[in-house]
DNA sequence: GTCTATAAAGCGATAGAC
DNA sequence: GTCTATCGCTTTATAGAC
């Protein structure tokens, strides 16, 4: 049961984690109700557009989680470039919780529901591959080199998520997180 | 609608198409029905099982595809390891659609569906893995790497699937083959 | 702001004619 | 083997009392 946490945070992440469990389509809102605390009448009350406000209620808090945690630190100047690349790299692994937590922007990417929320998707991704290559520029590597790691990068978290949670096994989430440190270490 | 194709690989075919189109609950019996061309009485004299037996046979196509297309070459101590490495980057281009085809078993290990086809989803990438590190152990790599590079390779090319999508560019997967193939030559 | 009751539509699945 | 008609249930969404 949900233990009537009416917050609007914590209804955010009730909705998150029952979008994360059974995705858009999969979530009904028997689940939702059950998760977030509140009846159907006060979910349509806080978001009048259905499960399509609510979903882009859950994405606009992910995304302003990374923004703040993840991009800014990266695009900031001040703030060493090997330095914000490793705490990139910690923050993935707490916050998809050591790999057993799914992206829910990359399992709305694969989905029917991508079209749906497309910019919110691309924008997600797109900003956080400027934010890494600006990161990879100011260390010194080329405007080439920079993007081909972004995306080597981001291709490997997003896919150490799937397989990881294809084996339930964290540990191969958390092996990839280092093979990518040492690789843009190396570099 | 569907062009009625109705011999079972063809049908196979046209499941398979609606399952990555829409996932396994967006997968309704409508879209099922049109994109067959069968009615939900010749579906469910094909499939007593329902919506259930039809995923996993599907499942089974795709395992028996990539079993001769890839893992059995991977295996074969017949055919030089670098060659079948090779020609398993080529079979996922192809597959994949160069990036515009996301992988089944990739959503669903992604899905709550996970639960339902665990062996399957589970099986599919373990023989993945275990053919594709006996191959860079007869290539000469020790255990212990052989293993890392090849979860680093599935991960890769999961993300890139992932990514290719979220941005609609094909070019993205393709180019994290072209690393992903690099990286294989240099160790 | 929260609830219950209810509407209207779509769902998976089945029955039975052909 | 394929179809149509139908069942029973769940779905999203709304209305209205409190």
């Amino acid at each position: 049961m949900g233990a009537r946490l009416h917050s609007t945070d914590q209804v955010i992440k009730g909705l998150a984690e029952v979008f994360r469990e059974h995705g858009f389509q999969g979530a009904s809102l028997a689940h939702i109700s059950k998760a977030t605390g509140l009846g159907k009448g006060s979910l349509y009350h806080a978001f009048p557009g259905g499960k399509d406000d609510m979903a882009a209620a859950v994405l606009a808090d992910i995304d302003a989680w990374f923004e703040s945690h993840v991009f800014a630190p990266l695009n900031d100047a001040d703030v060493p470039a090997s330095k914000s690349i490793d705490h990139m790299l910690d923050a993935c692994v707490d916050y998809f919780h050591g790999g057993g937590r799914v992206c829910l922007v990359g399992v709305f990417a694969l989905s029917d529901t991508r079209d749906s929320f497309e910019d919110t998707v691309n924008g997600y991704f797109h900003r956080w591959a400027d934010a890494l290559s600006a990161a990879l520029r100011r260390s010194g590597h080329s405007r080439a080199l920079a993007r081909s790691m972004t995306e080597d990068v981001l291709a490997g978290i997003q896919g150490g998520l799937v397989i990881a949670r294809a084996f339930d096994d964290n540990g191969y989430f958390e092996r990839e997180i280092k093979r990518l440190r040492a690789r843009l270490k190396a570099c």
